[in-house]
DNA sequence: CACGCTGGGTTCACTTGACGAACCGACCGC
DNA sequence: GCGGTCGGTTCGTCAAGTGAACCCAGCGTG
């Protein structure tokens, strides 16, 4: 896993890393996600149960939108308005690991092992984790088993 | 994987995301822990890579530090005073996932496919990838082949 | 010994962002 | 019309990030 740090001075600015966290890294963002995966979309639902500052709610959405993460699909609940809810496009679902990885550590440092909530494969109802392999097939377990490449 | 909203309400407060953000997800931190993963073990050389302002390094990584993902080792360049470095704690190579997550996110959908570096086993040299399954040895494919079950 | 250099900080003025309460306006049923 | 709800904007306040200046210990050099 170690690379010589001079080497590192080029691609910081085009790092993935960086770049994933400048669109979805500012304060509330990945939380609005979380509850878009449990099934949350309206702009109600997501104030209650986060208790964010509606400002900073509006800003976050319309970013997601923006970013292609989420988008705005109109509904009309009888006896209302038209409104518009927020779903997840391809690109916001894609972001699952990410949000599983941040919930798997947290199960297991801050939680004592198990968190409030058990990921399960829908079709055979076995737990579902997240898990490092290579394309050859071996298990890995964790960052020293792997070594990073810089590619073109 | 959707479940009724309002059974959420009670318990956004021991999420997991949440409690990992918490500790992981104000500014720079992120991007402190992908250096770390590099191999950057100095101040000095977090601060040049990453442009950071040095108050908010120097907050960071005693924040860090103080969570029990890095812990600080002295060392003595030839030449030099003695130093603190910094280096992941077995917790803090637990964050490895989480970061690949983001990776690979970035890689597909900022930098068209493939980002700048690459992430090999070490035995065997093939690519190394995050990926979802369940404990019966189904591959799981995205979100929506998941459910979510609340733990006791 | 005085000197300047380096790494790892701290301090401070300034700007940006989050917060929370108040307000707004479209549309609904009554 | 009238009050209620949802989605959103505005605004004053307060916390956080920024960047430049300063600081200090300990090293090697003259």
């Amino acid at each position: 896993m170690l690379i010589d740090v001079s080497e590192l001075l080029l691609d910081r600015t085009r790092c993935s890393v960086a770049g994933t966290l400048a669109v979805v890294g500012e304060k509330w963002t990945l939380l609005v996600l979380r509850e878009a995966f449990l099934g949350v979309r309206r702009f109600a639902d997501f104030q209650r149960i986060l208790g964010a500052p509606k400002a900073v709610l509006t800003d976050r959405l319309a970013g997601l939108v923006e970013q292609g993460i989420l988008r705005r699909v109109p509904y009309q609940a009888e006896g209302e308005r038209q409104r518009a809810e927020y779903r997840l496009t391809r690109k916001g679902v894609d972001l699952f690991p990410t949000l599983v990885a941040l919930m798997e550590w947290g199960d297991r440092y801050l939680a004592d092992g198990d968190g409030p909530l058990e990921l399960d494969h829908r079709d055979c109802g076995a737990p579902v984790h997240l898990a490092l392999s290579c394309e050859a097939g071996h298990p890995v377990d964790g960052a020293w088993d792997v070594t990073s490449v810089r590619r073109g």
